[in-house]
DNA sequence: AGATAGAGCGTACGAACGTACACTCCTGGT
DNA sequence: ACCAGGAGTGTACGTTCGTACGCTCTATCT
């Protein structure tokens, strides 16, 4: 029947916003009023698009994960063997700690909210076993769990570093977990 | 002069309280109301033992870091060689993501106030400061740093898997990043 | 014993919050 | 041209918040 006005950009504003807000200044920080006036929508928008915060927050983290889900997918996807997996491995962790804080501060909250909260789990699984897949590619299940979590390391300690460690660092270390013995 | 009736516990139980709440709950709810609830002190209290929840916040995660660092230590100090410290780090890393959640969220409130914040990024600053101090008795300080970085992320993987890898994939991991290639 | 200074507390205030809901106004059907 | 109904919004309510501050009470000193 009738639709009424309708913008469909709204409730991709009132995420963009979320998380911009949230990169900003935390999840402690947030509110309706300052999301909606972040958006530029009435403060009416929000309880009309969201049935509350809870279910805002979780929508905008499920886009951040798709975000980062596609930076793992982008860096990891093409390689064509053991090698050049290794250095896509070394690019990734320093896109994702060289890149802008606002990613790493976004990670950092929703691994915040995963610790303890269930719903917020599930989006980091997701991103561990895409990369996964990747990495199986490449390398046995066991070692792709292992540079997995390195890059997890890696990629945090580089970031939270002031004297951040470098590129060859990065690649050795990705080669020594991803060299088994004889 | 004269002292009051002076009770030098309340602000310990004020700081003990507020990670309690926070563990449970999260920054995002921490209030001097709720605080002072469970502390069992009036909220007079409050802001007549510290200047505000800024400052009430580190002062706590201040607490929660030393607690962190002296868990690091009683596991990196002892071990005499390399094999036994490579033993270590892999207790360390299933004594942090088996313990009780507490610690894990803390943890992860922590980070993520240091993602943004400076004078929280300190406190993780001397914590690894002083676990790379332990590591570097035993191995050379590009490995210890690789180290480091593995325990992060085999830690923070550990703990959000559902089904996180045993002690044998710990162990490997251990000890192929710090196998120096010949 | 009385005075006093500081420790510690109860309370009140203004601001900000989430949310509900009555309302407006546009659109499509007749 | 008119109607119906849903999309979208402004506002108001009850709650909770941080903080300031005047007050009480006790321990010490004279």
């Amino acid at each position: 029947m009738a639709t009424g006005h309708t913008d469909p950009q709204r409730r991709e504003r009132i995420l963009a916003a979320t998380l911009d807000l949230i990169a900003e200044e935390g999840t402690a920080q947030v509110s309706h009023r300052k999301i909606a006036a972040r958006a530029g929508v009435p403060l009416g928008s929000m309880t009309y698009h969201f049935d509350g915060i809870d279910q805002l927050l979780r929508e905008a983290f499920t886009r951040f994960a798709d975000h980062i889900v596609a930076v793992f997918d982008a860096h990891l996807a093409a390689p064509a063997d053991r090698d050049q997996a290794r250095e896509a491995v070394t690019d990734l962790v320093h896109t994702l700690s060289e890149g802008s804080p606002r990613d790493l501060v976004l990670t950092q909250e929703l691994y915040t909210l995963a610790a303890r909260r269930p719903a917020y789990r599930e989006l980091t699984h997701e991103w561990m076993a895409r990369s996964r897949v990747h990495l199986e590619k490449h390398f046995d299940p066991d070692t792709a769990r292992q540079l997995d979590a390195l890059i997890e390391g890696l990629t945090l300690h580089r970031a939270l570093d002031n004297e951040p460690h470098d590129r060859a660092l990065t690649r050795e270390a990705v080669r020594r977990i991803t060299t088994t013995s004889g």
